[in-house]
RNA sequence: GGGGAGAUUCCAGAGUGGCCAAAUGGGGCAGACUGUAAAUCUGUUGGUGUACGCCUUCGGAGGUUCGAAUCCUCCUCUCCCCA
């Protein structure tokens, strides 16, 4: 399904059906009545808007991504909407502030990112069912607000539109007209898709039903016509912590904010019962194949062939082959069995690809010449720790390694004879945390 | 408008003149164990120093005192009750 560099290579199965495909990998929520029978009669055109909140979609946007996938796997046409006009309004859905507005230039450089990056998973080319990106500033840039008013407005009541929990959480606390007025712009959406490109039906997350629906009774009272939806469950984690969300923050899907190494290694720790879920929702496997997989897992969990397979088939997919390869790589040194001496061993350019996406600061060689303590290195030089105490409790605990050895004297001096191939110094503070220090 | 309670180190919450860098719990981090897991146990959680110490910190500004998180004055904010 995925080519060298990560490009889902597409393969027409018309006899999958969508509905089912769904149902199975635990991506179905709620479907209007009709939906199934629709996706049966014909090939069927559907659209998922994704918000240009930022430059980069992380892995929340990814079960969006993956519905469209399986759309288009079972023959039917998917369009993704990056949300150019929507996104100047702000979705209220399942926020409870007022959300700041984002300029105009800010939106148009994250759509184009945007944009970019759902290339990679549809397919372009192929026929009836090719994908499409639409903008759906290229319909509201021209329209007037009077015309919004008179020719869509008029057909929704406020009372339809303060039913709607999106609208009903936030009475309370405070909306504007702005927010209010999403489900609308939205709902136009819908019923321009469905008017110029016959599209029928809207996928999303639970959280968008409110607004589908909006868009349904749009192309009812508007149209006379019948529009359909699928929504799908929010991912939730067994533990009841955010799906998505590391320390660090979220889990993006461009590499300049989450590295293809740290990528690996989000989905390589996923809990037990999270990665039998996820597999079903992230990857492309098919159902025999996952429930061996679940099967072979449950036998020996400490092996957790889940977690490698679903790490390995998200990272090609997203990344691509060497990513996934470099990042395993990585893996094996720093957590599996790597000694100081499999570091070195290593050549420079393997050495310097494995820690791409670790933190990496800079020392002269000259200090280190003349060598230089421990504690100086780790705070002043490298800001590695924050204060000398902090250092030396990681060495008095045992927490703190350079170049895989453990370091147990805080007093420490460090000389060139430290360095990794004369040039590198690999620190590790705790288990999971590395730095590299390159001398200069 | 009247009356009362409070603001403490990441959070909750003790402390009511010296023994307070400040109990306890939570969270965080680390160590052991393990599956780069969960649970558990241990250590650690203002800065500096090897250390008795020293420096900065208990809403803000002043004051009393040999000495203040603790007492006094003013200010700011929060909560509760009555109108």
């Amino acid at each position: 399904m995925v080519d060298s560099k990560g490009k889902l290579i597409f393969v027409k199965i018309y006899t999958m059906n969508f509905v089912e495909e769904l149902r199975w990998r635990g991506m179905l929520q709620d479907m209007m009545p009709g939906t199934e029978e629709e996706l049966k009669k014909e090939n069927t055109t559907a659209y998922i808007g994704f918000d240009p909140t930022s430059d980069s979609l992380h892995i929340g946007s990814l079960v969006q991504i993956m519905i469209l996938v399986h759309f288009q796997r079972c023959g039917h046409k998917p369009i993704a909407l990056v949300g150019g006009a929507t996104g100047m309004v702000g979705d209220p859905s399942g926020k409870s502030k007022e959300r700041n507005l984002l300029s105009k230039e800010v939106l148009d450089h994250n759509l184009a990112c945007i944009q970019k990056q759902l290339e990679k998973f549809l397919n372009f080319d192929c026929g009836l069912n090719s994908a499409e990106i639409v903008n759906n500033y290229d319909w509201f840039k021209d329209m007037s607000f009077l015309d919004f008013i008179r020719d869509t407005g008029k057909h929704i009541t406020i009372n339809y539109m303060l039913a709607k929990d999106s609208v009903k959480n936030r009475l309370n606390t405070g909306m504007s007209f702005t927010e209010f007025s999403y489900q609308l712009v939205q709902g136009y959406d819908f019923y321009w898709l469905y008017k110029h490109k016959n599209c029928k039906l809207q996928l999303g997350g639970s959280d968008q039903w409110g607004n589908i629906v909006t868009g349904t009774e749009l192309i009812r009272r508007m149209e006379g016509g019948d529009a359909f939806a699928i929504t799908s469950p929010l991912l939730q984690k067994t533990d009841g912590t955010k799906f998505g969300k590391t320390e660090e923050g979220n889990v993006w899907l461009d590499p300049k904010y989450t590295s293809p190494y740290k990528f690996y290694q989000f989905w390589l720790n996923t809990a037990d019962e999270d990665a039998k879920n996820y597999i079903k929702i992230f990857t492309l496997l098919q159902q025999e194949e996952i429930e061996a997989l679940v099967e072979e897992h449950e036998k020996a969990p400490h092996v957790r062939l889940l977690q490698k397979k679903l790490a390995e088939e998200i990272t090609t997919m997203v990344h691509s082959q060497e990513d996934y390869h470099n990042a395993f790589e990585a893996s094996q040194i720093l957590f599996g069995k790597g000694t100081s001496e499999n570091l070195s061993k290593l050549d420079e350019s393997t050495f310097l690809s494995l820690f791409e996406g670790v933190p990496q600061s800079e020392i002269t060689k000259s200090d280190l010449e003349k060598g230089i303590s421990l504690i100086d290195l780790l705070t002043e030089k490298t800001g590695i720790f924050s204060s000398n105490g902090e250092c030396k409790r990681f060495v008095q605990g045992g927490g703190l390694s350079i170049n895989k050895n453990k370091i147990n004297d805080a007093a420490l001096l460090i000389n060139s004879s430290f360095l990794l191939k004369n040039k590198y110094l690999l620190i590790q503070k705790g288990r999971k945390n590395y730095f590299l220090v390159l001398a200069i």
